[in-house]
DNA sequence: CGTAGTCTTGAACCGCGTCAAGCTTGGTGG
DNA sequence: CCACCAAGCTTGACGCGGTTCAAGACTACG
């Protein structure tokens, strides 16, 4: 899972915060100029490669970060080796758990990723000082444990073909489309292993079922990443979500 | 799984927030007693009987809440009737989203439930003010992020059997006990099938594992709720829980 | 052209779901 | 006190969806 560099990631310097292009919807969000100065000055940047880890479950975290670009993945290990994805952050999202000093979980760099990095303890108090900052960042947990429900409906009772559309339709969501009726284009940001761990899957019923909805028209195969989506409600319809129950 | 008796809560007064039995360990577990104050001025307690509705999936909420006593199920349908549990809330445990409208999943009382409710309009302002509250809320829901992603690790990887062990311990954990060797009683708060719905399963399926954990001599019965377990380093040994992998 | 990494495909197996009875328990009423 | 009933739980037989194991195909990169 790990390449053969191990985890040594590059620190990038600088790049103003007016400029960064997750400035309106990261923890910031909701900062004002003062208080951006201050986030400012605990800040630093850096890259990872993909497959690169960037923290061990139970290690002490010196960092919490924003997801400037790429995708990093959160997964847990059972002792035997079977693995789970609990979590996948993209642009904009929050790693890390102010407050606490180990990790819950593993990351790696799903992609080639560039994280915009606060150290922890001057964060924590900047927390304590900056309701915008805390408030934002309930804000965004909530959020996350809203998305970690979904996907334990998903890994509790979907279907091996739900589950793959399900993951579709989320990646297309988070890139943007998936409003209009239009055709609609998309990457997947994952390997098939990787998509396996997330959807609670083997990487063989990963492969099997992308080719069923291929071969079903749902949707069509660009390359191993590229998925093109002709008719987006025929997807969703895939997906055995819920509709709201008639009461009673 | 309604009742005959539809949604109707008996609404109970009263009750000083000092002699509370939840005080240091809910949402306002770091309120000075002024903050107390200005919660007692929203608050209302509510109880429900088991198998009673709580919130519907999209409904409109007007409280949020602390559970004081009992059990509350969080769970969401797919359009087919499958159901999934996503969270279980025991005392101290916060019902609700600040800054929601509306509800994101279905809560049921699993058990005789005794809720302690705060508007929610007031309650936001008093979150705005108060930052021992949201910072406790924060530090709640990171709680239940993390305890989220422990299950979906279950739902997505663990065998029915690990399963079973795992929710058994949790409870055990829950209600205190499990950290000494000695023996060691609980009462499951849930029914077969609540259990099944809470980790991926049937009811025939927890039925069968229950089964052969005691046939197996991991635990004992004693009625439907009652479990002794004589020996809890066995038990956790049934979890197939991780350990920390070697570091490469 | 060769090799390694990633993905696909096929065949056999098995764990859990499904369906269909039984059993236990507690409550109700004769 | 027992007959009856409904709800919840257990048990068995069977089938299917997804895993496992084992090749093979594709792609990228020397």
């Amino acid at each position: 899972m790990i390449g053969p560099m191990e985890t040594r990631a590059s620190s990038t310097s600088t790049g103003k915060c007016e400029d960064c292009p997750i400035r309106h919807r990261a923890v910031c969000a909701h900062c004002e100029a003062e208080e951006l100065a201050q986030l400012e000055a605990i800040k630093f940047y850096r890259s990872f490669e993909a497959g690169q880890h960037i923290l061990w479950e139970g290690d002490r975290m010196d960092f919490v970060a924003s997801v400037v670009s790429g995708v990093v993945a959160l997964t847990r290990t059972l002792e035997d080796g079977r693995t789970q994805m609990t979590g996948l952050l993209l642009a904009s999202d929050f790693l890390g758990r102010p407050g606490r000093e180990n990790a819950p979980c593993h990351a790696t760099a799903a992609t080639d990723v560039t994280l915009c990095c606060f150290r922890r303890q001057p964060f924590d108090r900047l927390m304590q000082s900056t309701p915008h900052l805390s408030h934002r960042l309930l804000e965004m947990t909530l959020d996350e444990l809203d998305a970690a429900r979904e996907w334990m409906l998903l890994l509790g009772r979907k279907t091996a073909r739900e589950r793959i559309a399900s993951f579709i339709a989320m990646i297309a969501r988070r890139q943007g489309g998936l409003r209009g009726a239009g055709p609609l284009h998309l990457d997947l940001p994952l390997t098939r292993e990787a998509m396996g761990d997330y959807l609670g899957l083997t990487i063989e019923t990963v492969s099997r079922q992308v080719g069923a909805l291929r071969r079903d028209g749902v949707i069509v195969l660009d390359g191993l990443r590229g998925v093109t989506v002709p008719d987006p409600a025929r997807l969703l319809a895939e997906c055995g979500d819920e509709r709201r129950p008639a009461r009673q």
